[in-house]
DNA sequence: TCAAAAGTGTTAAAGCTACACCCATGG
DNA sequence: CCATGGGTGTAGCTTTAACACTTTTGA
């Protein structure tokens, strides 16, 4: 089992679902590993074919074993992060993106891997940089802010999080700008890949 | 795969291994799910009958793939703590207890375990009440401290040490004190139950 | 010239770190 | 009476939270 979350420009953050016909509700995507296949390339492999994201960060997350009549299964979940621009790129044959604050799943497993996402999502904002890749290659301190809002369901003070952001020495100034409208451009900003932090907490 | 970690009055962070006899390594204990047993009971009652330990915390850690000529495996792994005395009063018939900073382990994945335990756990000290559960029923101020000093390797300030956790709200106090040498008694405490946040960032 | 988003500092409160002495007891 | 571990307060520093106005641009 496997989903994925990913972040627009009118920003949401958003999870790839599989719909269901007949009650209104959604499954996450999965597949099952092949025999000899590391359990995350199988994850990589699902998040490709089920969500059409590629090259994305990816963090296991829970296991679970779940028994039906036929046979006894173990689950292993996973989060998987894309930006929206390398989500819809590609194509995603069976994954929609829907609002992670208005999707509704069918299965209780399911729920229960979705809310331990967010929490895990939630508190890696605080003290890694996982953040970053939800963002495109370059970016403005507002759009960062603006995920981070997004992730997080609430709303940030724009100098203390800049400030942050600024000390925090994870950013880069690129020479660009971005001009959006009639207002003055802002400045774009770089993740600087070698001090990634996102993994702190996990093996390996 | 699963192991364990204990604390004695000597205060040494102890893990549970099997000795191997040749070359001077360790494993960690290890064991089958059977199948339609969910993970969790798999992983309580391996830490009872390989390690001896029962009524103890149990926490999953990380899932493996592992491959061999016959067969591919999944390998969850779980970390329990139990307090010294409950884990030397059952039998522990195949394994014994290690200073987690001697032990040598023969096996690439179980040293990833390990280290990744330590630092879950090292981590964990901080923004939860994990620590409580190695230790006994009641407790003195002095032993949680060393405590948390044998978990983390490094010591800590006992005027700093003890306004937290009074500050905390986690310790109940008792009427018993403990009289133990030709100095002041120590004051008990209890660990209140009800606000146990050991589980934060754990879903279910 | 107006609307819209970018950008910028200060102050007060809370929390953290470092540090040294007196207390109660048993032998 | 002495050795041993138990128990206590403060000052400086760092971190966090709250708060409003000026700048630059395109239409």
């Amino acid at each position: 089992m496997f989903f994925v979350l990913d972040l627009t420009d009118r920003p949401a953050l958003r999870v790839a679902v599989v719909e269901c016909e007949e009650p209104a509700t959604a499954r996450l995507p999965t597949g099952s590993a092949h025999q000899t296949e590391p359990l995350d390339d199988a994850a990589r492999r699902i998040a490709r074919d089920e969500a059409g994201i590629v090259e994305q960060y990816l963090e296991q997350l829970y296991t679970f074993s779940h028994c039906t009549e036929e046979q006894w299964y173990v689950v292993v979940s996973s989060i998987a992060l894309a930006s929206h621009v390398m989500a819809v790129s590609s194509d995603h044959p069976r994954a929609q993106w829907r609002d992670v604050r208005e999707v509704v799943l069918g299965n209780a497993i399911e729920c229960q891997v979705l809310d331990y996402a967010l929490v895990r999502l939630r508190a890696k904002l605080g003290y890694t940089t996982i953040a970053f890749h939800l963002m495109p290659e370059s970016f403005t301190l507002s759009e960062l802010q603006r995920a981070y809002e997004a992730i997080l369901d609430q709303s940030l003070d724009k100098r203390n999080f800049r400030r942050r952001m600024i000390a925090s020495g994870i950013l880069e100034p690129t020479a660009a700008v971005r001009r959006a409208g009639s207002h003055r451009p802002a400045a774009l900003y770089r993740f600087r890949a070698a001090d990634d932090r996102s993994v702190y907490l996990t093996p390996g």
